[in-house]
DNA sequence: CCGGGCGGGTCTTTTTTTGACCCATTTTTT
DNA sequence: AAAAAATGGGTCAAAAAAAGACCCGCCCGG
């Protein structure tokens, strides 16, 4: 806060500043989580000439940050305490800090994360949000409580951030959903299993599809097995999903054209769980799934932890986060700032 | 203090920024003590090509921070302020607030202000090292005090920097010292009554050369105007006064060869009050001047403010003001850095 | 043991920066 | 009021820096 007027002070005096600053640290970031690596591979990435990239690499090598080896390319120590500890104010460089408070008032949430970057430019942004909520994880983590977690890229990148190191004893780690999709790293159970093993603890697995009729459910309940399963999930205190958006949802669930034709009309524009909302925070519908069964969670929950980025989830962040006064939100600068826009264009009235 | 390592963030990431906002800034003071004023007169106070500052000023137009004119460059509102905001920042980003907490411990003074750049290479540190004394000097002012101001370079720079508005009432403002050279804009009379112009207030004169023998000085001492005017420097509570190297001020008072010898060997490297100092801080020599009369003057005042800048001096400010807790020492980068090096030379032991 | 990716070198092309002018105009001085 | 000085802006060629497009020898992992 105290920072803010120095830094539109060097904005102003250094123009070209933010630029420089911005492409060095996606620099330094990429190759934090990607070492060793070469520079074709990161002129690749960041789809910049070799010769160009090469510049960079060089200036960064003689400022002690990096040190490229036969092997490739990879952070020195100053380096790797540098990409973390600058975060911070880089974030309040750039203006996210602002953005976080902003956001934290106007979806009603309980605290908000913006990293830098867009997801949908920057692979590594995925990452970085997933360490991000990582940290906020270990804070909410006490002996004997049951952790769930659902499926997707999100919280895949949740898992492989988590640092390995025991959690407090006696936890459980449950999947928030049934199976989805094909893609087994981004199974709830697959990333459930990652997790404890990550925290040392154990975990309990769901074999069922999410989507389910009614009567399928009733059936399954009478099984012990399941039924316990799911009333572990059900007494979960924290609570680990990702945000999608409605299009891509129902595809992925195989609705049928004229049921996509009706979530449009019905303006649905995110999803978790099954259920849909639309831009008002409003669920116009729900596929027939476990979600009935575990209707409410985020709303029951102590933590909810959601995790989505991208400038496209903009509206389904919106619709499915706001007015979670118990929410923990973590997303990208892309999302936050497409969130901010499309608020101003409404004039700043609340969207619930 | 909680800025210093994103700062150093900065700078490792981004190694062309120091240079970049030095630049800057020096053309921004620049243009602020000597707007309005063209390009090629900048260029050639900078010493650079017209091509080159061109640039320069027109990303700072761009920047919204000067406004070109055809009588000349001058800074807007936004340049103004940033010019003079930006200042507490650029010291702490250049490792100046450092450098000053360090000095402090040396030097034993009660406070030390280290202004950006070398007077020596830039003449406008001069007015910035004035600018910084005005502000000490408007906390020192009480009612019914009397202020001495010296003469010299430095101690005109405050005077022409002293914002023109009242001072507390019944001030009086008198020279510290008589007569010494020719140019009469930095004699001592002529810079109290300027001070006293711009404070609003009462000055006095006196009308006597600085170099004096014994003898005259006790025939003049019979003059009750001249005794009354001596005795009111003698009541002074603030005295503002600039520091000489030895050589310089030995020349200035057209001392023989021989003197100049027997100074070199006694090791003389600064005067203040035709006292010279070794740079143990002892007095090693004495040229019969009113200083005598005045004698001690600097350890009796209440509030001393020593300005003095430039590498050369850096000796001499060491000699003079060291081991003075009670003064309050203002001066440049260059002359800060060069004391620095002098102490680390010694390996840090303290000199007197 | 061999192939892909690695860093580093080098050449040419392109872009940017700089230097060196000149000009019309305004401002200041005489 | 005239003259002199200083102003910003324009232009074009030279110089320097950056970028592109290679190629090479090396090292590591399959």
């Amino acid at each position: 806060m105290t920072l803010t007027p120095d830094q539109e002070n060097l904005y102003l005096i250094a123009p070209e500043l933010p630029e420089i600053l911005v492409r060095r640290y996606r620099l330094l970031r990429k190759i934090y989580y990607s070492a060793p690596l070469g520079r074709r591979s990161l002129a690749a990435y960041f789809q910049v000439g070799e010769r160009v990239l090469r510049r960079e690499i060089e200036i960064l090598r003689d400022q002690g940050l990096i040190a490229v080896e036969s092997r490739g390319i990879t952070l020195t120590s100053a380096g790797e305490s540098l990409v973390t500890s600058i975060t911070p104010s880089l974030k309040s460089f750039l203006g996210l800090t602002l953005l976080e408070e902003k956001l934290v008032k106007l979806l009603k949430v309980k605290d908000v994360t913006v990293v830098p970057g867009d997801l949908e430019s920057d692979e590594v942004v995925l990452l970085e949000m997933g360490r991000a909520a990582t940290r906020i994880l270990r804070e909410c983590l006490k002996p004997g409580i049951v952790l769930a977690v659902s499926g997707g890229t999100s919280c895949a990148a949740v898992a492989d951030m988590l640092p390995e190191a025991p959690a407090p004893s006696g936890i459980t780690v449950v999947p928030a959903r049934g199976g989805l999709g094909e893609v087994v790293d981004y199974q709830a159970n697959t990333i459930a299993a990652r997790v404890a093993q990550k925290l040392r603890t154990n975990y309990r697995l769901l074999h069922l599809p999410d989507s389910l009729s009614q009567e399928a459910l009733q059936m399954l309940l009478r099984e012990k097995k399941i039924k316990e399963i799911l009333d572990l999930i059900n007494s979960a205190s924290i609570l680990i999903h990702g945000i999608g958006t409605a299009e891509e949802m129902a595809r992925r669930r195989g609705a049928a054209p004229e049921e996509m034709e009706r979530l449009r009309e019905q303006g649905a524009v995110g999803e978790v769980f099954g259920f849909f909302y639309n831009s008002r925070g409003e669920i116009v519908e729900h596929i027939p799934s476990l979600g009935l069964y575990l209707e409410d969670l985020g709303n029951r929950v102590e933590n909810v932890i959601v995790v989505a980025g991208g400038r496209r989830k903009a509206k389904a962040i919106v619709a499915v986060v706001g007015n979670h006064p118990r929410d923990f939100l973590v997303l990208d600068e892309g999302a936050a700032k497409r969130i901010l826009e499309l608020y101003s264009r409404k004039g700043d009235t609340p969207l619930f």
